[in-house]
DNA sequence: CGGCATGTGTCAACGTCGTTGACTCTCTCG
DNA sequence: CGAGAGAGTCAACGACGTTGACACATGCCG
């Protein structure tokens, strides 16, 4: 259609396709997870699958499109939010504190600077209502609990981006209880409380 | 010294140079405050200033250097810290959630966008501590105060993310009121008590 | 089974980007 | 006045995302 032999629709692959398509996906996946946006380029995946640059945008139309399906299943905060709400904002802070040297800062550094882009951020709100919104408000008393838990998406937001992006010395310098207790307190308020 | 005619060093211009610079510097200043980092090319700018591209870089080494010194003094919140730090968490959200409309919202996007360059972190990280940290902990009483205020920008970077960035319509179309009473006085708690 | 549409892959190229080097002109200072 | 340094022009580099033209292979249908 858009493109005489355009094989954007997965459906009617052929084996080689699917394999290559496969192979670009996990190359994606691989390089996004450990690099920001910008820094992985479409030669680069291709590179690393094996494969024609021109393969990478046949398979998924662009590299922001094929950069959208290698985070949509990346981007789980764990088994935290499944916990008791009443502590939820002392273990989230907690949680990522420990995950300091993890890739999910590289990931959430891919996050802040490809949310320019509108279809990141439309993705990025999808996340943000349900793994947040519907996983937690439902548990909530109050009746402003969706915004409330939206806030603290905010709130936790950015304290990820000074952690994980800006980095500044005053907060990663400084005692790891004591910022979970603050933050995490300050979190905890904003839905109970 | 780096270049046979490359005029870095702003002392030894002669008036043309001088002009030539001063219209790049505005037209920069200019642009970048109103797109984001990406959004404004080299070519733009020599274009908006009625200049060749390579005198942007000959001027001033690079693009994002051009960046630092476009922002570096338009990045103020500007009185509202000033005021008495009880109210300072409502007054704050309110500030921003009324120049929701205004330059500084591409502003903020701009920053978040760059603020994976190396350089662009260090003068945020620099803005924190003289615009904030600076202004406000010696204000508090608590003895973690400057991590408090730490906390603090985190806590408000987040939301400006999600409001002029982001723009998630769970905050955007939330009642402002509302949304300065929850976390307004979240940032409240977080300095003060 | 043969042919034809369609999937798959290769390659070169487009237009953009930030940046650099070679070259010329002009002004200033000794 | 002449030398050296500021100022400006222009073309080009290598990288980027993306596209088009083309060749080859495969699977369905008559």
């Amino acid at each position: 259609m858009s493109h005489p032999t355009a094989p954007l629709d997965a459906r009617h692959l052929r084996p080689a396709g699917r394999a290559t398509r496969a192979a670009i996906e996990e190359a994606g996946r691989r390089l996004f997870g450990s690099h920001t946006y910008e820094e992985v380029s479409v030669r680069a995946i291709a590179a690393e699958a094996g494969v024609d640059p021109a393969m990478v945008i046949r398979h998924f139309g662009s590299k922001e499109a094929l950069y959208l399906r290698s985070i949509d299943t990346s981007l789980g905060v764990g088994a935290v939010i499944d916990g008791p709400v009443e502590t939820l904002g002392r273990r989230i802070i907690a949680y990522f504190l420990d995950q300091r040297d993890s890739p999910i800062g590289k990931r959430h550094a891919g996050l802040v600077q490809a949310s320019y882009r509108q279809q990141v951020r439309a993705e990025l709100n999808r996340h943000t209502r349900v793994r947040f919104v519907d996983a937690i408000a439902p548990r909530l008393a109050a009746d402003d609990a969706e915004l409330r838990v939206a806030l603290m998406v905010a709130q936790l937001g950015g304290f990820l981006t000074m952690l994980f992006v800006q980095q500044d010395p005053l907060i990663t310098d400084a005692d790891p209880d004591q910022v979970i207790v603050l933050y995490g307190d300050s979190l905890q308020r904003l839905i109970t409380g």
